[in-house]
DNA sequence: ACTTTATTCAACCAAATAGTTGAATAATAG
DNA sequence: CTATTATTCAACTATTTGGTTGAATAAAGT
């Protein structure tokens, strides 16, 4: 695939691989690890986190058997800059978590009517 | 398809989409005048179009037999809010993701009835 | 009325995506 | 050495995606 942006949007297109990413806010994780909460199959997390790396969302280091994943924030940051660009928008200002799940929740809320 | 994020990320995830968008940021412009720049069949084009519009990024409106298509920052800022939010999370507590993973799972399902 | 213009629809196709299961690989533990 | 653990591979399936063409619809122009 071509553009790097393809790569990184369309990672960031699903639910699954955001919430990966969530995660990886947190810490570090191996793969097992992240599968855990997951109602799939692990081979399916290690095809997601695949994808996140070769969009460069995740860095992927093996140490031993355990393959390690921690957030590489240089793509994230290239889709920011190209959303941000496009519309001069300016940066907002939010803090925590729970504002963050606050916007999820009215997100949802608008979409199912 | 589920989230609302899910749409807006992957309809940004295509280049001619991406440019169309930036095409509108010129003006408003009808379907046949956006695809006239680019190589592929006017139809393929529409179908662009939808996508951008179910994902809100677009508005359309018929005036007689031409679609005026226009920019709809509502979608982008969505997007644009989740990403930055995203960078700028504390760590989170495990037990407040579990409970926004639960609530994924039911907006999914009851999505997808 | 007839023709042109704008857009979408319908049917189709190839390729990509997201998932599955079972086997393979490779490192670690006992 | 053998068993367990961590991860991926391979093969398969179903669905979605992005494109095509030709016909359909509907408004406007002459």
């Amino acid at each position: 695939m071509a553009h790097k942006l393809n790569q990184i949007f369309s990672a960031l297109a699903d639910p699954t691989r955001r919430d990966i990413l969530i995660m990886l806010l947190e810490d570090d994780m191996a793969v097992t690890d992240i599968a855990e909460p997951f109602e799939m199959s692990l081979a399916a997390i290690s095809k997601h986190l695949i994808v996140l790396s070769k969009a460069g969302l995740v860095l992927q280091e093996r140490r031993g058997r355990v393959k390690w994943c921690k957030l590489d924030p240089e793509a994230m940051h290239a889709a920011f800059v190209w959303i941000q660009t496009f519309g001069q928008l300016d940066p907002i200002n939010l803090d925590t978590f729970e504002e963050f799940l606050e916007k999820e929740k009215l997100l949802n809320n608008s979409e199912s009517i």
